[in-house]
DNA sequence: CGACGCCGTGGAATCGATTACACGGATGAT
DNA sequence: ATCATCCGTGTAATCGATTCCACGGCGTCG
């Protein structure tokens, strides 16, 4: 493959104006200019970005950190990342941590190898000691959707108290008053918060959330299944199931199905983040929705913020209820989102 | 960030010594050793792979470049491939081609200016003059799923005329004689390899496979659902939609349903490439399952090989029919697949 | 007892770029 | 006419690793 080195043999200049002429620097005679440019076309020269970022010491590179590629709604997040980072012109190299800690220091750790310019994590713990150190160590890095107490870094995510909040009473106001919680991993914040925000909604309409009707799950769907069917087993199982993300909502329709429940009308079913399939499931699945697009966005944004010596905001974006069958007393046509 | 001067200062030792250790080069004396482990873990020494790389004219990164992220198949591939890569250790870097061969070819240039070692292509469409000029340049390259004719590069793929037979079977068993297909984009291979099969299972039974009942399609979800709709507008409508892609299937259980038509009493549906999804929507959807873990796994063994100098292996499994209830007559508790 | 070989080690070249610095020639000011 | 300035260019240092080669010391063998 053809060196800087080739193309200024082949231009009859030195290497310093062959780099000059790609940096579009601007002193460079208008001659040498385009007997560069020719050489450039006629070898099929590349720069090569290794050699490039050795010396510059930057990659153009961000890193991308999420719990899980399976789980629609990071695929979302990292397509809409990785457009808003292409737009900016960096690359983005996405790790999958599937939601265990050490797959993620594991990315966390050839990330920085790497050299890359920022990173972007959407922890799925509570924050290792290396993630500490990263943070601490200088480089620049925001958290998306999920983040860790006490790591001073800005944090885009979507608040979903509101949303949570309108689905309760919407639930309420079908008359359920036995509302149950398929929760995420407590080392999570989006885990707690979706958890409290469920909890406070209920106190607000004067009912409690007892512990029997909170299921430990670890945003997988097989967990979901678990939760579900200790629900089901109980003297007085709940009339509703909300589930803290897409896939446990998966795991518990499973489970209702497998006892031979019909939902809505045995028992309602709602989820937190929306994703296109819910659509398409039996029945429609009630949900809240993220605005991914704009989070992926504004988390690029943040991070390029602070990569290029700005200052970077942190954000929070209101997630939205969107009502379909499985909470029942939907209406039937229902504007069809997608 | 500490370098291998500071740790060879630190350690009383020369650089070289240092990369020996590194390295586990033999003639290193005991002593050394451990005064050069003492000092990288002293100051948090990790080596710059960017160095490394510039040096070693390797990455230890493979690239691969997808069709579309938001398709749970290639989803699902992409997890594998870093499954896999990292057991042999490689690192993936994935490019979302967004089925736009700009994009793709985009992705491919930044890839190769990276110095990936290895390129994992399923190609958006019949092959840009790029995507021939890396493979002619040497660079290790492997197809899979899709690929390109007439240049020469390993394959790794699904075979699904088996399962496309037993699909036309299975419909003809059940009465079925007017059966129409979804093709996706005819510069993709799986493109057309799917309608082939289609018709030539169908010719198998006797049966022709009008050119009102071939609706042209391009894997998204939106294409689907034009092509339904002309299906339904026929005079004659088929009395099956079989879609050669998950998202296009979608799109057709849309129009479909938009239409107030009943799947599978009004007209089956089937699709190629199941996803988890299929087993929840309304009705669960029958479909032809690749062996995507596998495939993913050779492809990478293919990709490793090429690199490591070792003879890479062309694959092609086989496909699977998984009935369900969208193509009418599946027994209705049928096993539970995942 | 001398020569040879091996082992552990360090010095220095190298990968492919960027960039500070120096230099020669032309231009403009005095 | 002389001197300062500026412009275009080249030389060489540099980034952080790997690795070839040379060298000193020691053990072994003839």
């Amino acid at each position: 493959m053809a060196s800087i080195k080739d193309v200024a043999a082949e231009a009859g200049v030195s290497v310093a104006t062959v780099s000059r002429v790609l940096n579009s620097h601007p002193s460079v005679s208008a001659e040498a200019r385009t007997r560069v440019l020719a050489a450039v076309e006629a070898l099929g020269y590349r720069p090569n970005a290794v050699a490039r970022s050795l010396r510059t010491a930057q990659t153009r590179t961000l890193g991308l950190v999420i719990s899980d590629v399976l789980n629609p709604y990071f695929t979302e997040l990292a397509r809409f990342v990785e457009e808003e980072a292409r737009a900016l012109g960096y690359s983005v190299i996405i790790g999958n941590a599937d939601e265990r800690p050490e797959l993620q220091d594991h990315h966390i750790r050839t990330l920085i190898d790497r050299r890359i310019d920022g990173l972007l994590v959407s922890p799925a713990d509570g924050g290792s000691p290396l993630m500490r150190d990263v943070a601490l160590g200088g480089t620049p890095m925001v958290f998306v959707d999920r983040w860790i107490p006490g790591i001073d870094v800005p944090v885009v995510r979507a608040d979903g108290t509101g949303a949570v909040k309108d689905l309760v009473a919407h639930l309420h106001g079908l008359g359920h008053r036995r509302l149950a919680i398929i929760a995420g991993p407590a080392a999570t914040t989006t885990g707690n918060e979706r958890v409290e925000a469920f909890r406070e909604a209920l106190r607000g309409l004067g009912l409690a959330l007892p512990d029997a009707y909170i299921g430990q799950g670890d945003f997988q769907a097989a967990s979901g299944r678990r939760a579900t069917e200790r629900f089901l087993a109980l003297a007085e199982p709940p009339e509703v199931v909300f589930a803290a993300d897409n896939l446990m909502a998966l795991g518990a329709l499973d489970a209702i199905r497998a006892r031979g429940l019909r939902v809505p009308d045995d028992i309602a079913l709602a989820a937190f983040d929306d994703i296109p399939w819910f659509v398409h499931t039996d029945p429609p699945i009630t949900a809240i929705a993220q605005p991914t697009a704009d989070l992926a966005r504004a988390a690029v944004r943040a991070l390029a913020d602070l990569i290029e010596g700005r200052t970077p905001q942190s954000v929070t974006l209101p997630a939205r209820l969107v009502v379909r069958r499985s909470s029942g007393g939907a209406a039937t046509n229902q504007r069809s989102d997608r």
